[in-house]
DNA sequence: CGCGATTCAATTGCGCACAACTAAATCGTG
DNA sequence: CACGATTTAGTTGTGCGCAATTGAATCGCG
């Protein structure tokens, strides 16, 4: 073990460039390939992906302004102001100046959106056969997956905290 | 374990609306904090992410055709055209139409392009830093994300096949 | 109260992803 | 050899993601 990791230490660096595809391409095929999925199963609901998300938000909370909605998604008002607007014209959601704060847009589900709620419940089975995982694999790899999020993160911030 | 079972079957459908933001959302969230370390590592390559991964392959091939390229990278050419372009006004690949097929085009590493493979070798050991990850974890969460991609893509092709 | 700092949404600009389509070159079969 | 089918890049249009900037509203401190 200790050998295999002096071998290791003469690799040319040539080859971390062919190693280094390796979570990040394969992380960024399966967010395309899952993408894909969610455009074909969201298809006859009219929605995108990142608006299916900004639904579901909205479901679950009932109405919030822009910020919130954006920390819960981590969006910022640059992604989130265009997609609310297409909501707006497709009749899902109302936006609506704050009343005692006039910086702030509140975001609500209309009727309609509300509604399309029951058209999208059979969403989440279909995407979870199309994984082909069950309900405890899932579970695992959303954890490291939100692990990894979190270290990314704080690199982000930090860039020579990490080891 | 199976009376949780049956209580579970009667969850209503509202609840699996927030339990599926679960993997998705994850994989999503992964995906761009990736992104956004990628984004500060590259910058001083004057890299986007994927045109490092263009690089990356053309490093490896030396030079390849547009259709080979995008098999490699899972990208289409509407991905492609354009981004090739900027790397060739970049000066650091060259586009040509093959000789002996005028449909293809060739894309090839300028000398500029090649030389930038010096200066690239220390980024896979900042990604890695970054994750806060060993070597075995990335491994294995890279056989995930392959699975996953390839049931995705299979229920893509054949949405009914899939349990 | 007044004014500088902060908060918030919107906008601009750029790049990626993908579907749909175009156009040119090549291939294959009669 | 000719002609229809296929292969290959490129283009167009739409939407997301993010940095940077703008401008309005609010807050806070003196």
């Amino acid at each position: 073990m200790l050998s295999a990791t002096l071998k290791r230490m003469t690799t040319p660096a040539t080859d971390w460039l062919r190693l280094d595809q390796q979570i990040c391409f394969s992380l960024n095929a399966a967010s395309r390939a899952f993408n894909g999925v969610y455009r074909l199963v969201l298809k006859d609901l009219g929605l995108t992906y990142p608006q299916y998300l900004v639904m579901l938000v909205l479901w679950e909370h009932g109405e919030l302004p822009v910020k919130k909605l954006g920390e819960h998604l981590r969006l910022d008002s640059g992604t989130l102001s265009p997609l609310l607007k297409r909501l707006e014209t497709a009749g899902l959601v109302r936006r609506e100046r704050s009343a005692h704060d006039e910086r702030s847009v509140e975001v609500r589900p209309t009727a309609e959106g509300v509604a399309l709620r029951e058209r999208a419940v059979g969403v989440p089975r279909r995407i979870a056969s199309a994984t082909g995982l069950d309900l405890a694999e899932v579970q695992d790899l959303r954890t490291r997956l939100d692990r990894l999020t979190a270290a990314m993160d704080a690199y982000r911030e930090e860039p020579s905290a990490s080891a």
